[in-house]
DNA sequence: CTCGGAGCCTGTCTGC
DNA sequence: TGCAGACAGGCTCCGA
């Protein structure tokens, strides 16, 4: 489910409620949690940050506690006294002043306790630090024949791009998603680049995209899903240029575009 | 190295 | 109504 605008969007809510508070416990409900934090308790909560597509607890005295949300992974702060729901909840962060919940309908989530930051950390690049220049995209991309929407979901490369924002990226771009990444011209990959941080940064302003499951850390969906020009707007016309958004599929995974002005 | 496919899970929707 | 199949925001492993 969420992809780096929806983890980065949880990561700056959760923040102020996390960050300076002690760790009381960590509790692993579901055992499919390969989860051993008892170390944790009695640490202050250092930061929290999103790395990828991936949601950080940084604590005071170094490790790091990684959330990976994958499809249906949710966090959500409950302040103290309040009610919480415990059906498909699967960890339990006990805070001084509340905690921190995990649920995960499909359990594809996981949460790892990591040495530091560091390791926490995804072979790729950032995709709205200011260090990937034209010139940082055409390295990342150089000897990959992969098709722009499957490189584009490659986490070793760039990191937080997942499928809605694979197909969104390249229309905002006007190029196709089959085209083989590699054969991008320079100002193509310059008009790539922009797009990349163009949609990003609008999704996040609009606190991610919202299906079904995807809520943020007060529990609220996003609203990207009514910005979105192609993503599950198969036989819909083009808010470009009128013509009809078509549904492939590339990996097994569906990806849109339009024929008539992504070329 | 790349690629395609299966698998991990649960839930929802569609069509017969 | 019942049931099979497709599909869903992700990622890893395997063999070719």
């Amino acid at each position: 489910m969420p992809e780096l605008p929806e983890v980065e969007t949880i990561a700056r809510q959760l923040a102020p409620l996390l960050e300076g508070r002690r760790v009381i416990r960590v509790e692993v409900i579901d055992d499919r949690l390969a989860l051993d934090a008892a170390g944790l308790s009695g640490f202050s909560v250092k930061r929290i940050l999103r790395i990828g597509k991936r949601l950080a607890v940084e604590l005071e005295t170094g490790p790091c506690l990684r959330f990976d949300l994958r499809m249906t992974g949710r966090l959500t702060w409950s302040p103290n006294g309040a009610e919480f729901c415990r059906e498909r909840l699967r960890a339990v962060v006990t805070l001084e002043d509340g905690r921190l919940l995990f649920y995960d309908i499909r359990r594809l989530g996981e949460v790892i306790l990591c040495d530091s930051l560091d390791a926490a950390r995804p072979a790729g690049v950032e995709p709205l630090d200011p260090s990937l220049t034209p010139e940082k995209l055409s390295e990342l991309i150089a000897g990959s024949r992969q098709p722009l929407k499957v490189w584009l979901l490659r986490q070793d490369r760039l990191t937080g791009i997942g499928n809605i924002y694979a197909s969104e990226i390249p229309f905002a771009a006007g190029l196709r998603p089959d085209r083989p990444v590699s054969e991008l011209t320079p100002p193509e990959r310059v008009k790539l680049l922009n797009a990349i941080r163009a949609v990003l940064t609008e999704a996040i302003a609009h606190r991610g995209t919202t299906f079904s499951d995807y809520r943020d850390g007060r529990g609220e969906p996003g609203s990207h899903q009514r910005h979105l020009r192609v993503y599950g707007r198969k036989d819909e016309v083009c808010p470009r240029c009128g013509g009809r958004i078509t549904r492939i599929v590339q990996r097994q995974r569906s990806t849109f575009f339009c024929p008539e002005c992504q070329v």
